[in-house]
Parts: C-alpha cells; structure tokens; sequence
DNA sequence: GTATCGAAAG
DNA sequence: CTTTCGATAC
C-alpha cells in the first residue's frame, strides 16, 4: 500500500501535473495541502476520471487540505473539532482500508513571536491533543502532511542560515517533538537516518537548482505500522519542468 | 509570398501558440496587434527561434504592434509620427522584401459618441493623412491588423444586433471607407465577394462554437498588388483550444 | 517566483 | 471569458 503527501500549491493552477503524477505513481492515497480552492471549485471529475474518490476540506484562496483515495474514505473529519473558533482548513482525516489517514497543512508560522507563530505552536498542541482524545498509540494512523518545521540539522540545506528561522526555530521543532510523543514515527527518517533529503524548495533565489531546500514535508506513522514500512522517499522529479508547486510529494510504502 | 495578420490579445499569454502558428502556417510576414506588453518584455528569443525577426512597438498593459518576418524589417517607423500626442502604441511600419507592411490596431472606441469613439475616427483620420504624406497610391503597401471596424453587412453575424453599435457605425464605416480610397482594396472581400467569414468572436456567450463573430481584421492592399493576389483567408482553427486569442488569424497569398 | 484576489477593459 | 494590474501571502 502507497501513501503519499503532496503540498500542490493551488490544486486548480496544478491539476495536470496531479492528474499525471496520479496515473504514474499510482499511491493508494495521497493527502493534500494547499488546495487553495472551495469544496465547489476542486476538480472531482478530473480525480475521479484518475481513478480516485476524494474527502475535500477546502477554503477559498487559503489552506485547504484534502485525502484521494483509490477505495473510498469513510468517517471524514474536517478540521480538528476542538471547539476553537478557526476558519483555516488545516486539517481533514478519514479512513481508508482500515488505516486512520491524516491530511495537515501546519501554519508556516511568518516571523517568529509573530501571531501567526503563536498560532502555529497553539495549533500543534492542538491537533496532538485531537490525537489524545481520538486515539491509542496503537491505532493504524498514518498522518500525511506539510509540517512546515524541519525536525532536525539534516532537513535544513544550511543550518548556520536557517537556525532560529521560522521552519527551525528551537521552538517549532519541540512543538512537532511534543506531537510525535503520542506514538509517531517519522517514516523517512526511520528508513534513511543519516540521508539529507529536502521536499520544499523556495521557488526564488534558483533554490531548486541548486538544491538548497528543506524537509518539511512528512509521514508519521503510528507504531504498530512500523513492521510494514518497506520505503519511504522524496519524489524530486515531480519540482521540475513547467509550473511545478514548490513542494516534492513524498511517499511511504506498507507491506500486505 | 504568405502575409498575415493576428491580434494575439498578450503575446506573452499565447507564446506557445504564435510559435506553434508560425512553424505551421509559415508566413513570410505576420502583422500583431495587442501585444500587451513592453518591448523589454516581448518574446524576441522565442520568435527568432521560431525563424523570425520582429520589429516591436510595444507598450504595458494595453495595445502594442509588431511585425515578425522571416527577413529583416528595414526602416521601422513606430506611431504615426504626426506630432499629435499620443501615447498608444498602435501603429508600426516597415518594408520587407521591398513591400510597405504596416501592422495597425485601430481604436476599439467603447461606446458611440465617447471620447474614445471620437479618437477611433480621428484615428482614422491621422491614418489617411500619414499616407497621403509618406505613400504615393501605386507604392506597394500592405496594411495588416486589427481595425476594429466591420464593412459591410456582410462582416457582422446579425445586422439587426449590430446596426448602431461600436464596430459597425455608420460614422465608423464611412472613416474606414475614406482610409480606403487612398487606393486600398480589402484582400478577402476582393476574392470571396459574397463569402460571410468573421475574425472576431467575444470570449463570452458561446459567441465562438455558435460562429457569431464579426469580421474586422483586414489585410488591405495598393493597385500594384492586386494582380499578384491569389488567396486570402481566416485561419478559423486558431480560435479553437486551450486558451485561444479572441481574434483568428487572416492571410493572404501574394504570386511571384 | 508563483499563487490568490478584485477591478478594469475588451 | 480572458487579460492586465497591484496587493498580499508563502
């Protein structure tokens, strides 16, 4: 089973390249963020004409997040029903056979001590006590995502640039520490510890050229999945050519 | 010897499909009209590419002409150089292969009476003084573009609609005619007397796929060409597609 | 650099 | 309907 995340950048300004990613890399799910468009303006027909079915959170403009499956995703959650009054769709989760799969969109955080980087520590704690309240550590949940923080030294191109950074701030990155806790591996980094692998590029600056990137894009797993997990890679290729999003989808594979 | 003439509406918005155009159609000469962009930003790479040299009178946001050709346009004349001020870039001139060839786009003039529709007619008027000063009747020009004017009854898909509106005014028609009698002949009407073909369809109300258009990008001629026209037409399939110009491309066909 | 928006123009 | 712009966000 291959489940995959991508930040696409707009789902509308993107839906060939996600039709054509669809078709050739073939994930059994694939969470989105980013969709930037209302449930109404998502392209279903084009997803569904892929061979998908699709639990969309949207919102105009903003955040929207989304789970495309090949079977059908039942028990759809949009946001984190916490009772906190928050328009940003950030959040969607549903169940697709019998795996609890998540799709987030972290806030970026803008300036650190900004409000929006107190949003982003308070929307963390949040969404890891939506975990304590819905599930045991070992649940079948696989939460896909654009974590926007880089989890360590490695997932940073440049650490002496990006230290104190909004994506690496000391802060960020024991916000997403105190989420793994409940019971989540990060999949790519289980498989390649020591391997320096970026999934967002800064589409200014030539960043994507040359390679100065960052991972902020993951997929947790809780651990009784753990045993299943075969690979877990970057799709790089997907940042090239004409009008890519600035983000790389990134995908896991489950044995049985 | 192939001369055409297109309103592109942006030609950096429909790069991919004036290339396109001009590998397929392969015109000695092609007029543009509505650039929609500075000459600092027009494509110069990816036409010369395509086999084409382009002399350029643009400007930002609105209007702006070219002529592209497969030899190079020699003494370039940009505006109507009349002292008038007047900051649209409408008009460009420039002999190719010993021909005259003018890329001309007239006035839209908004509604009847505006101040627009006043300069549409002055327009008109400066037009019919730049020849009679810089051209004899039996020089050999060819005038290509868009001229924002139907003749005839004939050039617009329901008279009864048109009859008073901007692009089919008497007043309008009667400034095209007086243009004309400097010793012009309008190179489709002179072979297709009764054919009804239009060259502008709006992008609104199916206007396209239901073929109401209007016909008002013309390639006129002087006498001395008239012997050597042998076919003149709407490249109609250039309407169609993905994103498409508003406006279809018009050539003709000169002999030896 | 690449999206979004709403306004203005055709 | 399609394009432009300038503002805003990431």
């Amino acid at each position: 089973m291959r489940i995959a995340t991508w930040n696409v950048n707009s789902v509308r300004a993107r839906q060939q390249r996600l039709v054509n990613w669809l078709k050739s890399a073939q994930p059994d799910v694939l969470c989105l963020q980013e969709l930037k468009c209302t449930d109404a303006d998502f392209p279903f027909d084009a997803v569904k004409e892929a061979g998908y079915f699709a639990a969309v959170h949207g919102q105009k403009t903003y955040n929207g997040v989304a789970i495309l499956a090949k079977t059908e995703p039942t028990d759809v959650i949009r946001g984190l029903s916490d009772g906190v009054d928050d328009t940003h769709a950030r959040f969607i989760s549903a169940t697709v056979n019998g795996i609890r799969v998540v799709s987030a969109y972290a806030p970026n955080g803008q300036q650190v001590d900004s409000p929006a980087y107190v949003y982003k520590l308070e929307w963390y704690r949040r969404l890891r006590n939506y975990l304590d309240t819905r599930h045991k550590p070992d649940d079948l949940v696989v939460m896909g995502g654009d974590w926007n923080i880089a989890p360590e030294p490695i997932d940073v191109y440049d650490v002496a640039q990006w230290e104190g950074q909004t994506l690496f701030t000391l802060r960020e990155r024991d916000a997403l520490q105190q989420l793994r806790a409940f019971g989540l591996t990060d999949a790519f980094r289980q498989l390649h510890p020591d391997v320096q692998k970026f999934s967002w590029w800064d589409y200014r600056m030539l960043m994507f050229p040359k390679n100065k990137g960052v991972r902020i894009d993951h997929l947790f797993l809780t651990a009784p999945l753990l045993p299943r997990l075969t690979a877990c890679d970057v799709d790089r290729e997907e940042r090239k050519g004409q009008q890519p999003s600035d983000h790389a989808p990134v995908w896991l594979e489950l044995k049985d």
